[in-house]
DNA sequence: ATAATACTTAGTTATTTAGCTAATTATACA
DNA sequence: TGTATAATTAGCTAAATAACTAAGTATTAT
């Protein structure tokens, strides 16, 4: 597909904004931490971080099981985007929200988050 | 709908995008030059430039039963994404076709150009 | 007034897409 | 070696979207 096209339906669904708005707070985050930030399942999130992958937006490194994302600063076509879209969540309202929200799911580990996720009501703090 | 994503979502179509690139190029085009440029309906070329007009992207001025659209370079939110899309036209090919397309159909008047899209086989240079 | 015409809206169909559950893959741990 | 686990892939459904034809609206021309 053009690049182009690829890029903007990349970036023209809600729930990949906000993981883009994410990864502009926090360099890097892995699966489980996008995950929670989504309130989706595992498998729909995959697939939102594919679909950025491929579009040359995001990039993905695996580490054992676990999959870390941070935005592909080395693609200089990308470089004006990123400063256009940065701007643009100043203004809105709503990142504001996950904001907050990933203050908190980075509070702990990915690995005390996983066993959250899967109910082991667990956790520091406790 | 969100500006930004409905922003994305106007540009995230190849035909949207062709009529976007031509309006680099010329400063104001009627309906039935972007009807010419796409080949396709007078519906669907319509339903494209609403979706481009009411994302803020460009802008239409009726004119007894002509529209003529240009690009909305009052929203200064857009003149980062607008540059940024400037310059991946240059780097896009299939744009080049429809530059040059362009030029041939701007060369006749859009009344022309409209009883040729009726079938009434006219036109000057003949 | 009537007819023609430039564009838009309504309604239909085929394709795409976002979400889910279930199955699969790849890695770590007992 | 077998089991658990993080993430992906496959398969499904509901909603969105791009295309068309046909009908409607507003404006010009006869």
């Amino acid at each position: 597909m053009d690049p182009m096209i690829s890029t903007f339906k990349a970036l023209s669904d809600r729930n990949r904004l906000r993981v883009f708005g994410a990864l502009f707070e926090h360099d890097e985050l892995c699966a489980c931490q996008i995950i929670e930030l989504l309130q989706v399942t595992g498998a729909t999130a995959s697939r939102h971080m594919g679909i950025l992958v491929s579009a040359g937006l995001v990039k993905s490194k695996k580490d054992g099981r676990w999959v870390y994302y941070r935005l592909n600063r080395s693609n200089e076509n990308l470089t004006g985007m990123f400063q256009w879209l940065k701007a643009g969540f100043n203004a809105s309202i709503d990142i504001e929200k996950d904001s907050i929200a990933l203050k908190e799911i980075t509070l702990v580990s990915p690995v005390d988050l996983c066993r959250k996720q899967r109910g082991e009501e667990c956790c520091p703090g406790k």
